[in-house]
DNA sequence: TTACAAGTTAGAGTTAACTCTAAGTCAACT
DNA sequence: AGTTGACTTAGAGTTAACTCTAACTTGTAA
């Protein structure tokens, strides 16, 4: 798969994957012969994984963190895995957090509902 | 209350409330006989409604629309009703969102749990 | 009255995450 | 064979939201 193709199908634009890639978030991006990138399925489910974790509030700087383990392969499971736990109690967190912001928005807008605002 | 009070009330540095208000999100500040700055009850109510909105992912620049608004007085009660409407909307969709990427993380661990990750 | 903490301004610097430019090479179609 | 669109790189530019610096003034406690 082209960068064109690749790019429409997980939403990120070119200049980005080739920033995530320069980073070091997305390795070993396999070239066709004519030095252009030839993304595989596998880096499909990676880039969407990333972006998750982006979308839900991880900096790229921690992300960066969990690819390098990745890249070391299966003797890091586990500590991939406490990243994920803690990753998901601090998103549990957070939806908590915008539960309550949603809750007192609700009451400021009924507060102008009933005039009480100026 | 002066500068140092304020800033620890509502949590936000001496530097970003002076930024907030040379952009114009803290209007008609009071000053004191030797021109610091004396912030009211009002101020604190105010920015805390700031932070809020700022919170829940609201740019700077449109919580500024809406601050544009009220300083404009009653005339504006429901342009901002509507602008608030719409960013709880917004909210909603956000903690849907949210409550979708919980789970895919939470099976994504249980993958880890089940070994089935390398 | 002498420190020293806290206040003031204008404007410069920082950080994260892109986003684009320049200068070229490659691919596909007519 | 020529045009057009996509690809490559290194490195510069942008944007939002701070964060700090310099140079100075004011307030408080010993």
């Amino acid at each position: 798969m082209n960068m064109k193709a690749f790019s429409e199908l997980v939403g990120l634009s070119p200049y980005t994957l080739r920033y995530y890639e320069k980073m070091g978030l997305l390795n070993k991006v396999q070239r066709n012969t004519s030095g252009h990138r030839d993304y595989t399925n596998k880096d499909v489910d990676w880039i969407n994984f990333v972006i998750r974790l982006k979308d839900t509030g991880m900096p790229l700087s921690n992300i960066l963190d969990y690819a390098k383990l990745r890249a070391l392969g299966s003797c890091t499971v586990e500590e991939r895995q406490d990243l994920l736990e803690q990753h998901k109690e601090n998103l549990k967190a957070h939806i908590e957090l915008q539960l309550n912001h949603l809750k007192a928005l609700e009451e400021k807008i009924f507060l102008y509902k009933q005039k009480k605002v100026s």
